[in-house]
DNA sequence: TTTTATTTTTAGATATGTCTAAAAATTATT
DNA sequence: AATAATTTTTAGACATATCTAAAAATAAAA
């Protein structure tokens, strides 16, 4: 397995979690900022190695064991993100490139220990769910900020969008995973709540309490 | 710089240390386990790019910037040694081919972050110096077992050799980093050595006790 | 249901890194 | 100094992964 071809596996298995059975290549060639005829070359390869299902003008998508390999891939980047951040100091909006290098290193000896290090962690830095060994995700409560009533206290677990835009956003208004989180009012006409987090005062709007994943205290 | 790049840098790196100047396309060939004329079309490219003198059929050399970046590279693989080793709970005979990748890996602040969690350490597991930010090696006393008086107390820490076969041999002896060991007798004729390591007597040939890097108690 | 627009695939090119076999240069031997 | 042996380079090929531009297929519009 080459490190493209990881890539490929992975962005296909994002992509019908999102859009169902068969993509395009047009779709995948946007996720992975490739062209549709690169595309075109690489899921006959992946096609050739039983990796996906793919007929012409017909669209793509995973075989089990396409699958099971873009699951593997998926746990290797969550867990070094979660390595980065927790043994390394890393800052939860920095670590996403350098895992994408790090989730291509060959080794399940080395996987297994790092993961034993690091306590066998159910979630990466933002919040999403780390799947074990066998590639079963945790089942994780989602419960979002824009669901908790008011007066209730929470902590932030983790982020529906981690997107670098979304938490520098966070970072500029010092919320962190494990910030401690009230919702003081919410306003009915747009879902825009006023919160307190770490003491302070913040209002923020529906757009952002529905891409906070909290737990209730 | 590539992979491929870079571990040519490295081994005409580790070449020049070992036979000087000018490195013939047949011996880095065979270090890197590849053909001359891989080798020629790579010395070509790396010429190109300032990273070695080159010479049609007078041989290669490293210059500045190319013995720089094969520096950097050497650090990166002890440092993830090391991480591997006193981090992972690896075994010191296990951890080369999973560095031969991560040394690859390219982050210069993953770096000084992975240095500062290990402490800034001055060796990798084999006993072999890991040079600083700036390329510097630490000056690291090289006593050798060969050398040392009998009844005097030492401690191993490090290897000269790290190949598989000869940690391999140190295992099966339970001979390890930190072992504390006594040189009982010599044997003048070919400097075989009796010697006490972990409350028991062993005999050791000459050639394994050039090979352990000690110091004494 | 034709025509048009869009999507997808193919054809051909480029870049990297490797190989084998043949040619050229260097080194060693008579 | 000429010949032989060895080393090194070149020529040409292959595999991977990507691109552009043209052709083919599909989807949308008239
Ligand atoms: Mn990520
Ligand atoms: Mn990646
Ligand atoms: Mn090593
Ligand atoms: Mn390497």
């Amino acid at each position: 397995m080459s490190q493209a071809e990881e890539n490929y596996l992975k962005a296909i298995y994002t992509l019908q979690t999102e859009f169902g059975k068969s993509l395009s290549t047009n779709i995948i060639a946007a996720k992975i900022d490739t062209k549709a005829s690169s595309v075109t070359d690489m899921l006959k390869k992946l096609s050739l190695k039983k990796l996906v299902i793919y007929k012409k003008y017909q669209g793509a998508h995973l075989t089990k064991k396409g699958n099971d390999l873009a699951i593997k891939v998926i746990r290797k980047h969550r867990l070094w993100e979660t390595f980065l951040v927790n043994k390394l100091d890393f800052n939860w909006n920095e670590v996403h490139d350098i895992a994408e290098q790090l989730e291509h290193i060959k080794s399940d000896v080395l996987m297994a220990k790092l993961d034993a290090f690091l306590g066998h962690p159910k979630q990466d830095p933002h919040g999403t769910p780390i799947p074990n060994r066998e590639g079963v995700f945790p089942e994780i409560e989602n419960d979002y900020l824009s669901n908790i009533p008011t007066d209730t206290l929470c902590i932030l677990v983790g982020v529906k969008n981690s997107s670098d835009v979304f938490l520098n956003y966070l970072n500029s208004k010092n919320i962190a995973l494990n910030s401690t989180i009230k919702v003081l009012s919410v306003e009915p006409f747009d879902k825009s709540m006023l919160v307190e987090i770490n003491n302070k005062q913040l209002l923020i709007t529906g757009e952002v309490a529905i891409n906070l994943q909290v737990i209730k205290q």
